[in-house]
DNA sequence: AATGGGGCCAACCGCTCCGTG
DNA sequence: GCACGGAGCGGTTGGCCCCAT
């Protein structure tokens, strides 16, 4: 059976949505729900499909849409989740009330994506020069060398390995194509087996634990932590692996710059690098 | 005043997911 | 277990606006 066209429906009405209609959908989602948007517009004498409908009514006519500017902790949440999540949009989404992955989607790409290319580039400022040479992170051809030392267990030779690494046959059922059972299986165990080449020592996948739960804090005199790591993770990490990228008291500094540069710097140092970079 | 470039955002497109029969 | 159809999601784009030249 071939599927039922939307848009291309004859006589159906595109681009931009007037204030007419935009009150014929108000009104009819208020005395009748959207139960069905499919059948939404014809019920309610729109010449519109119910794809455009929904989007209209989710982006943008919701009675509980947040309009204006981003804050500052909303932006550094979006970085937060989006490092946690990836291009998940409606997932981050649900964790910023009033707001719309679309919306979060576009300041993505037009305000916060440059931000982090622009501390990426950045050199670190705050290098301690008697410590370590930083562990170059840029480009796979690093991380291949590292990988490639005899006998090299941790993500910095020399160091202990931050999280144990997984036995080979635990590899192998997260990433043996040949024992899944679905094709959705097959493509989620090629992705994992894709993540695990990429990164150092199967980097583990980013918790809530990971970050500092600081950015709730609603003390205004307290130093803000914006973007911080947990202690529990800092504890975690050796503290000559954070010496050498920046001084661990940013984490915690009141300056957001200061404070992401450290975050990112650790994160990428930690093996969390691969998908962030190429991306740029 | 004209124009061109860049930023921004609403909306579309195409795909996947998921519920249902 | 399979096919179908609606809903939802993420990527992309068209067009408006602003600003510099």
């Amino acid at each position: 059976m071939v599927r039922a066209p939307c848009c291309d429906e004859i006589g159906l009405k595109k681009g931009p949505w007037t204030l007419e209609e935009d009150q014929i959908l108000i009104s009819y989602i208020q005395k009748y729900g959207h139960a069905n948007w499919r059948a939404l517009p014809k019920k309610a004498g729109l010449l519109r499909c119910g794809k455009s409908c929904r989007l209209r009514w989710v982006n943008y006519l919701r009675p509980d849409i947040k309009r204006g500017n981003f804050t500052l902790e909303e932006e550094e949440t979006i970085i937060k989740l989006h490092e946690m999540l990836g291009n998940r949009w409606s997932a981050i989404a649900a964790k910023l009330p009033g707001r719309t992955d679309n919306e979060l989607k576009n300041v993505w790409h037009t305000h916060l994506k440059k931000r982090l290319k622009q501390y990426q580039i950045k050199p670190v400022t705050k290098q301690n020069p008697k410590s370590k040479p930083k562990i170059k992170c840029e480009s796979s051809d690093n991380i291949s060398t590292i990988q490639s030392e005899p006998g090299n267990s941790s993500s910095i030779p020399g160091q202990t390995p931050m999280w144990p690494q997984p036995s080979s046959s635990e590899v192998s059922s997260i990433t043996d194509v040949t024992t899944a059972t679905s094709d959705r299986e097959v493509n989620n165990k090629a992705m994992k087996a894709e993540n695990m080449e990429y990164s150092w020592e199967y980097f583990p996948e980013i918790d809530e634990s990971f970050w500092s739960d600081a950015l709730s804090s609603d003390n205004s005199s307290a130093p803000v932590n914006f973007g911080g790591v947990s202690e529990e993770f800092q504890s975690q990490v050796p503290s000559s692996s954070i010496d050498h990228v920046m001084e661990p008291d940013y984490g915690y500094s009141q300056n957001l710059d200061d404070a992401m540069e450290f975050w990112y710097n650790l994160f990428i140092k930690a093996g969390g690098e691969q998908e962030l970079i190429t991306e740029f």
